[in-house]
RNA sequence: GCAGAUGUGGCCAAACUGGAUAAGGCAUCUGGCUACGAACCAGAAGAUUCCAGGUUCGAAUCCUGGCAUCUGCACCA
């Protein structure tokens, strides 16, 4: 959308000579402050070039330039050319394009690649604390917008399923002599393994024998031994419940659970495959990839005890996915804290003559910071008394809002499910508002405050609007539409934010940063909350047209709340 | 020690990747509901963008050198 006006410019300008219509494409800009205009073309490298001062230029480009079709004037202003669109014009194509497109508006052809992104994967036998929300929905996002941008997506969820803290929970479950028999297998719940794990670091504290006794039973595992098979089946199952019941409360989806135990008969073959490419070594009896001549520390391969880690699991999920994907793309969306293992890992496949090794992204994150009592922000711990677990942090937010609900729409139905999710949008708000790498600053009170720049606040503005459409009992057509009705601030100011979206969706993706979009979602809500409080809709004589426009800006709404991995709700 | 991330009003932070007077939110102060949904809007006040140099017509943004905070650095994942 905003191409097309800013090709027309570029064509007018490289009329006039000096410059070329790329060059003129290159140095276009839009203003931050409206009153400059939809376009700028700053003039100062034009200067050197000139030998004329860049004011000088801008006026004199002013004078000659011709002004394309749809732009009502161009005012040279300190040395920047500002052009500045006819507002009926811009409304008529903009929501013209939305009308046809609905929330297709703003997304891009398919490209036929594909796009692998791995996301969320949690490990089997523990809670998903507050923190696994991070890859969740940064990679829920992406995988939408990647999606948006073209692209086909495979989602994985690639479980830590496999390794030695299985080793502990068997250990611990014997130990303790715990029923065996399928039915009390069966019933196992999520609790009950994390008490084990509890229990584990607590006697293990005192018995350190019991580390060598786990990691022997992670390797009997590893040898396939079916009694310890089964009880990680048993524990596998138990945490796949509660997964799920997360995931579906999140909205979050994936086209494949691949944990690491799926990639555990394909070990071997990798392990040849290094040995045949002179690339293992032996140190201290483990076996590693040296990549000394990267600055890394070498990879580690293989344990003294024969059994694997996570980086040759890694190699192994890598082969897989190339040749089952042939993608274009892989990302890790994995927090900050492992950027050397993935380094390692990359460059170890990049060693073994694998080209395609530099499609292979880490998505890095930051942490989540809870205030302790000194007021500091630190790792882990919640002040006093908070649950850092998700499914509570979860349900806190969602008892907070059912009493908001019951105060200022109590005749709503659904309010319960509502108001799930209404939680979601806050949380997964909240944690995709700020760049990734970001820390996120996790306070309580803040965090569910919902007032201001937070989930709550966009659902309202598209609640308001689905209202207003409700409320209207008809759908207004473009042909009903009297352009000149929506030309004042507020529904250009709006009109113009609806023009972005897809370069906000380039952005985003090319960044891998779901922040822009959710820092765009805000802006559309702001600008909507902001019409709808300043142009009365209903019983107007600007009926009809305003109601074109709040139905086009929930449509944008609509999809963009849904690029952020985030439920729209038509009613709170 | 080495590597990476971060540093912007009291607090949290954005900035089209080098453009105009550095967004927005929280907290503070002021005003607006017999409501197209006030989970909102309007206004006030609050900034030496960590420091020192450099490049540029122009720097929060790029370069050099510091400082601070956090994270990672071979048998956990």
């Amino acid at each position: 959308m905003t191409n097309s006006f800013e090709q027309a410019i570029a064509a007018s300008v490289a009329a006039l000579g000096t410059l070329t219509e790329s060059e003129v494409l290159a140095l276009l800009a839009i203003p931050q402050d409206p009153s400059h205009g939809d376009f700028s073309l700053p003039c100062f490298t034009l200067a050197k070039l000139l030998r004329k001062a860049p004011k000088a230029i801008a006026e004199n480009l002013a004078t000659q330039v011709v002004l394309p079709p749809g732009f009502a004037k161009v005012v040279p202003v300190n040395g920047y050319l500002n052009f500045y669109i006819d507002r009926a014009f811009l409304m008529q194509q903009v929501l013209g394009e939305i009308t046809t497109k609905g929330t297709q508006f703003g997304h891009y052809p398919r490209r036929g690649e594909r796009v692998v992104i791995d996301y969320s994967s949690p490990n089997i036998g523990k809670e998903l604390a507050f923190h696994h929300i991070r890859s969740t929905m940064i990679g829920s996002s992406l995988s939408r917008i990647y999606h948006a941008f073209g692209y086909d997506v495979v989602r994985i969820n690639h479980l830590g399923d496999w390794g030695t803290q299985f080793g502990k929970l068997i250990t611990m479950y014997l130990r303790e002599g715990l029923p065996t028999d399928p039915a009390s297998l069966a019933t196992l719940e999520i609790k009950d393994l994390n008490q084990l794990y509890a229990s584990f670091s607590k006697v293990a504290k005192e018995n350190p024998e019991l580390e060598d006794e786990a990691r022997a039973a992670f390797t009997r595992l590893e040898n396939g031994d079916p009694f310890h098979r089964t009880l990680w089946t048993a524990f596998k199952n138990a945490t796949l419940k509660e997964l799920d019941r997360l995931y579906t409360q999140m909205g979050v989806v994936f086209d494949h659970y691949t944990g690491e135990s799926f990639f555990e008969p394909q070990i071997p073959a990798v392990l040849a495959e290094l040995e045949s490419k002179k690339l293992l070594v032996s140190s201290q009896e483990r076996e590693v990839v040296l990549l000394d001549d990267l600055d890394l520390p070498p990879c580690l391969i293989r344990k003294s005890d024969g059994s694997t880690l996570y980086a040759t699991r890694d190699l192994a999920a890598a082969l897989h996915r190339m040749r089952e994907y042939q993608f274009a793309k892989c990302l890790y969306v994995v927090d900050q804290g492992q950027a050397l293992h993935f380094k390692q890992v990359f460059a170890t496949l990049a060693k073994m003559g694998y080209d395609w090794s530099n499609r292979l992204v880490h998505i890095p994150f930051g942490l989540i910071l809870h205030l302790n009592e000194e007021g500091k922000w630190e790792k882990g711990k919640t002040r006093s008394g908070h649950s850092s677990l998700l499914r509570d942090v979860l349900e806190a937010a969602k008892e907070k809002i059912i009493t908001t609900i019951r105060e200022k729409n109590p005749d709503l139905e659904n309010a319960d499910s509502v108001a799930t999710q209404i939680a979601v949008s806050a949380l997964a708000f909240n944690d995709l508002k700020n760049r990734r790498l970001m820390d996120v600053k996790f306070d309580w009170d803040a965090a569910l405050s919902f007032e201001g720049a937070t989930g709550p606040y966009i659902q309202n503005a598209h609640v308001r609007l689905c209202s207003i459409g409700r409320k209207a009992g008809y759908v207004a057509e473009a042909s009903q539409v009297d352009w000149s009705f929506l030309t004042d601030d507020h529904s250009y100011e709006l009109v113009r934010i609806l023009t972005r979206k897809s370069e906000k969706i380039r952005q985003a993706c090319e960044n891998d940063e779901p922040a822009i979009l959710a820092q765009y979602s805000l802006e559309i809500a702001e600008a909507a909350h902001r019409f709808i409080h300043h142009n009365r809709v209903l019983g107007t004589e600007q009926e009809r047209s305003r109601l074109f426009l709040v139905q086009c800006t929930q449509i944008v709404l609509e999809d963009v709340l849904q690029l952020l991995g985030v439920f729209p709700i038509r009613a709170m």
